[in-house]
DNA sequence: TATGAATGAGACTTCATTCAT
DNA sequence: GATGAATGAAGTCTCATTCAT
């Protein structure tokens, strides 16, 4: 019970303030138990920051192994695959925020080891829908990594946007957008 | 002379253990000055922060907006943008990466807005140029901001990218790669 | 069953780290039970403390009662206790540590008043034996209680070098050390 | 000014309480300074106990070295040796206390294998004349370093019983128990 | 212009203890 | 008899900031 309460808590501060800005003590206060009682059920706050992260991404990645029917063309793979992970970043966008902006510095090089190791995961499972395209020949000859870590760059972007103005651009216009400029770019006509 | 020191250290500090793990003290050590300098010079730390990250911003606002040549065709536009930002960011990673990775939380707001507003400066000009080509009918109706900040995520995921694995992927194999995806697509062939 | 595994995982953990930093928690663990059942057991810590250090003591008076046979002489008398406790000393060098050690400070006045009245029975009956041969004329007129807790310093700098360096030395080395010491001084010949 | 202040109050309290029972907080307190300022002069409470026993020592090494006149006889270099460690122990009780009984546990590593090193030095002090005496057969063939241990913990367990039961025993009479038992040993006529 | 000793609020963490089961 | 989740007071330490010089 406390546990979950903590967890809770503690996705919301540490999407809402960073990881450092977030202390354990406002994390008691907001979960609503004893400070001691974060230290009982983690070993401390970079072990907090981890089980958040990892359980999220462990969600989100079930969620999309799940859903993704991989028989499809590659084109509606595409499609479908942005598609789900522009909902999931906005549905969890308090996640998707930590895992892409709080990375950087000052947490525990073994939890930052682990998160990148999930965040590679993803990037190697687009990066294999790509390969595929490449060797149907539907998709010219590019490093398939990059080219991932540049879409889920874009889908970063695109989502933040959304997210900080989004009253003057629709969830479906976003995920259209991107799709259409992976399947076929942003400028359409050769002048 | 101090004043240049302390900015130096501040930069090579905040991009190496972004704001919140930089301390005062360590900058003071590194800049070769006392602590007491610091606060001769500059208000308090978010206020060297916010310095920092303004000069940085405006020098290389005014590199492209003098290296830019608006006479040239869209295309050429883009492939210009595109190859600038990308020697920048690599060029300033430290400054980039504070800019694109630290700016979330826990800096105080003021400092922040002004950041966010430099980076809006960045995202209209770029939003500019696109709706332009959407008037002259090279580029379909889109929204032109929602794209510009999905080009820009792209370009801060690739560049991340190589930072990463740089033996992997040349800088120019990145640079084209971003052009051909906005000009037209990573899938270049209909199933 | 479980007290006494509590027991003796304690002496282990109160040994090893002393009393401060032997925590609650690790001597759970180490005798294999839940915290709550210390509590069970014990009114708390210190307690648990007294409780070890008691029963400790009493066995080694128990067996220095029974061992020490009161009608031989003076010189025997004194060989005898000084082997006696180099010998338990050693065999029970951890309770010794702690005795000796870990008395100082810090424990709640109660159990420490009860552990120094322990120590001070020690001193009490070699006090008496050393009184004795005054009165017997066999020793100089000292003040025995002083002399007790000068020899039993010395016992405890002896053992505690001999557990320190025992390669260099042996037991016995140690125990004829001190009874000749206490017999006939360190410095035999006049000059 | 501030670092005097606070050594001074660390010396009283670490005597008083122990290392682990004296919290930061107290020793700041007691000195009259903000808590901060105990880590503006040193790194933390292992460093600030180090620091006290280390001049501590030192100080007493250098008066002692002052003092002993090593031309003397054996005879008299052992009486002089034991009244100065018996003043310097009763004077600097508060140190010897922690030196002689907080040593045992729970002290960072680096910081015992100091303290440890300089008490070393004295054993190896004492142990030299020791050795003096047995090369030139005024004492019997003794391993020195174990006697000397022994004569240190007769030094700590006299002073102790001094310490506290100071109007039972005078200082000279303190003294000239230890001279005489080293000289002689405590059992003065074989029976 | 520059210094650095001093500050104090607040951070993370530990741990003996309690209590409902 | 025994458990273990939960507690909260207290501890060590960090760090941006101030101020007399």
């Amino acid at each position: 019970m406390s546990r979950h309460k903590i967890v809770q808590a503690a996705i919301e501060l540490f999407a809402l303030k960073g990881y450092h800005q977030a202390s354990m003590d406002e994390i008691a206060i907001r979960a609503g138990v004893a400070k001691g009682s974060l230290y009982y059920h983690f070993t401390g706050k970079s072990q907090l920051f981890q089980t958040i992260v990892s359980e999220g991404l462990r969600q989100i990645t079930t969620r999309i192994d799940a859903e993704l029917n991989s028989s499809a063309s590659i084109h509606e793979q595409i499609q479908n695959i942005v598609g789900y992970y522009v909902d999931l970043f906005l549905e969890y966008s308090d996640l998707a925020h930590i895992v892409f902006h709080e990375l950087s510095n000052g947490i525990e090089e073994e939890v930052l080891m682990e998160i990148r190791q999930l965040r590679n995961n993803h990037l190697t499972y687009m990066a294999g829908i790509l390969a595929e395209g490449v060797k149907l020949g539907y998709i010219r000859d590019i490093d398939c990594r990059l080219a991932a870590s540049g879409v889920f760059g874009m889908l970063d972007g695109c989502c933040d946007y959304f997210l900080r103005n989004n009253s003057q651009v629709t969830r479906q216009q976003v995920k259209s957008f991107i799709s259409s400029t992976v399947l076929s770019g942003i400028v359409t006509k050769n002048v």
